[in-house]
RNA sequence: GACCCGUUAGCUCAGGGGUAGAGCACCGGACUUUUAAUCCGGGGGUCCUGGGUUCAAAUCCCAGACGGGUCACCA
């Protein structure tokens, strides 16, 4: 049904213009409120006496309406909760009265003044003495019973998913929670938050698929950042030793419950450092979002309790693959481990053609998925990962961890790799394979390896998916559940 | 990108070849402590879009749009 004939709107227009009428502003300028929602039931709570007749003024949505005779209840939600409010004919007297009767819907922003008291039935209720319309709403909310449930509806139209769905806004006080637990844990250890460019004339600290832009007046091709890596990282050689970013990353990749293509890593560097110091960073920090979201390191996620608790465990890669599929990877030549992973059911085309390569596949087809509690996944191999410093004493894996939760990626960290010949070479050998038809292989840098040239100190980095974060800390099962207005198709 | 499922009133959902349904919301009436208020009466539809089959399509078939899930890619 068109809006025009929408018989719900229409009769709301006609109030609106009733409203005018009568010279009521329907979009009035400021409110003064004493108090919200949860303030009054903190002073007055169950079984607080309310001495004095307290006169209060509160702001809100009307979400609820029970109209009777000479008397009326309604809920007024701010962002904080809800209180009821009370009505009567005989209070307001029979003009403004029959206006909020009438004229006013569930939906309309309302500012009351009034006294504080409790029913009948016990419920904490304002008598309304005056009261002001703040915004006339045209459009009907939701039902109060079901709520809104089309998940649509809630992703395309988030403002009405946080009006009637009070568990979303929930999720997104925890978000901020779990950030800010986050910024004060690195500040606290010394560690500056810094801002670089989202717009990158070159791409990289990542394997994958950039957005691409162009600047006019420059006449340039420009990037949006898939990573600010490689930027956090010249800042480690300008001399600041401990740096971080919340970026908002972009990658041109597919949408599913997993990934959005915009999303947050939170990103840190610290010099001196090598990847061990990082896990322990890496631990103490989640450790401490977990305290902070749920005052426990235990935190349930789709079912399966999860413990925060440090010392996590932490084991090797080709330990992990040894443990959960009883092969030793290290035994095991290029045709060897292709052979394993057709009989694992992958398609031959799917088979990578580098032995790290595939020893990264073979970890992510068997072992990724176990790894429900909090885990430490350490020494990757050479071929994955350009930017990590070789590990000691075996060339052919690098010091590089993820930490894995619930079967999932939720970071990325590496003894950062300074050495500037070294870092060529792994650009070069990206280059090839972008030759060679892969998209996501990193370009080189020539920029970052002068940086390196001039000297980066031994450093540690890691990388957290504040997205994946969240989605364990709130029990959510989508990444569109905690992105507060995830990526849609435009609606046609 | 491939496959599977979904799309019906403002919202939540039934219905599955023969007059378009319910609850809430809405409108009118009664009601000055209700709270999923109650009681009486009423209005409201591009059944996602476009084609096709049929005497007849919301329903069956085809194509498309949008959403969800799985897979692929990625974090």
């Amino acid at each position: 049904m068109s809006e025009e004939t929408n018989q719900l709107i229409a009769q709301r227009r006609q109030a609106l213009q009733e409203l005018r009428r009568r010279n009521i502003d329907p979009y009035p300028y400021s409110f003064d409120p004493t108090h919200r929602a949860a303030d009054l039931h903190r002073e007055y709570g169950d079984y607080t006496a309310i001495l004095g007749e307290p006169r209060v003024r509160i702001a809100g949505r009307i979400m609820t309406r029970r109209i009777h005779g000479g008397s009326s209840f309604a809920h007024l939600q701010d962002e904080t909760g809800r209180i009821q409010i009370y009505l009567r004919r005989n209070v307001l007297g029979q003009e403004d009265y029959e206006t909020f009767r009438r004229l006013l819907d569930i939906g309309d922003i309302l500012g009351v003044e009034g006294k504080v008291f409790r029913t009948r039935t016990g419920e904490l209720t304002v008598e309304v003495e005056s009261y002001q319309l703040l915004a006339k709403a045209l459009r009907p909310l939701p039902e109060k019973w079901h709520g809104l449930t089309d998940v649509e509806t809630r992703y395309r139209q988030r403002y009405l998913d946080l009006i009637v769905n009070p568990h979303v806004r929930e999720v997104f006080r925890k978000r901020t929670l779990i950030v800010q637990t986050i910024r004060e844990f690195l500040n606290r250890r010394g560690y500056l938050e810094v801002e670089t460019p989202i717009l990158q004339p070159l791409y990289g600290g990542a394997n994958a698929r950039p957005f691409t832009t162009h600047h006019h007046a420059l006449d340039a091709t420009f990037y949006l950042r898939i990573s600010n890596e490689l930027y956090l990282k010249r800042l480690i050689v300008g001399g600041f030793e401990r740096v971080y970013e919340f970026s908002r990353d972009f990658r041109n990749e597919g949408i599913d419950r997993f990934h959005n293509p915009e999303f947050t890593l939170m990103e840190c560097y610290e010099a001196y450092a090598d990847y061990e110091r990082m896990m322990d960073l890496t631990e103490e920090m989640l450790e401490q979002v977990a305290l902070a979201v749920h005052g426990t390191t235990e935190v349930e996620f789709q079912g399966q309790k999860l413990n925060f608790a440090r010392p996590w465990r932490r084991i090797s890669m080709v330990e992990a693959i040894r443990q959960t599929t009883g092969i030793d990877v290290l035994a095991q030549d290029v045709a060897g481990l292709r052979k394993l992973l057709l009989e694992r059911g992958l398609p031959e085309e799917d088979l990578e053609t580098e032995w790290g390569s595939l020893v990264a596949q073979l970890f992510e087809e068997t072992v990724e998925k176990t790894l429900v509690q909090p885990t430490i996944v350490y020494d990757y191999p050479l071929e994955v990962s350009p930017l990590a410093k070789k590990k000691r004493g075996d060339q052919r894996f690098v010091e590089r961890f993820e930490p894995y939760v619930a079967g999932m990626e939720i970071g990325n960290a590496f003894s950062e790799l300074n050495d500037p010949d070294d870092q060529r070479k792994r650009f070069e050998a990206q280059m090839a394979r972008r030759r060679a038809g892969d998209e996501e292989a990193q370009p080189l840098d020539e920029d970052y390896l002068r940086a390196l040239e001039y000297g980066m100190p031994p450093t540690g980095g890691l990388g957290i998916g504040i997205d994946r974060l969240v989605m364990v800390m709130t029990d959510m099962p989508s990444i569109r559940d905690v992105i507060l207005f995830p990526q849609l198709r435009p609606e046609s």
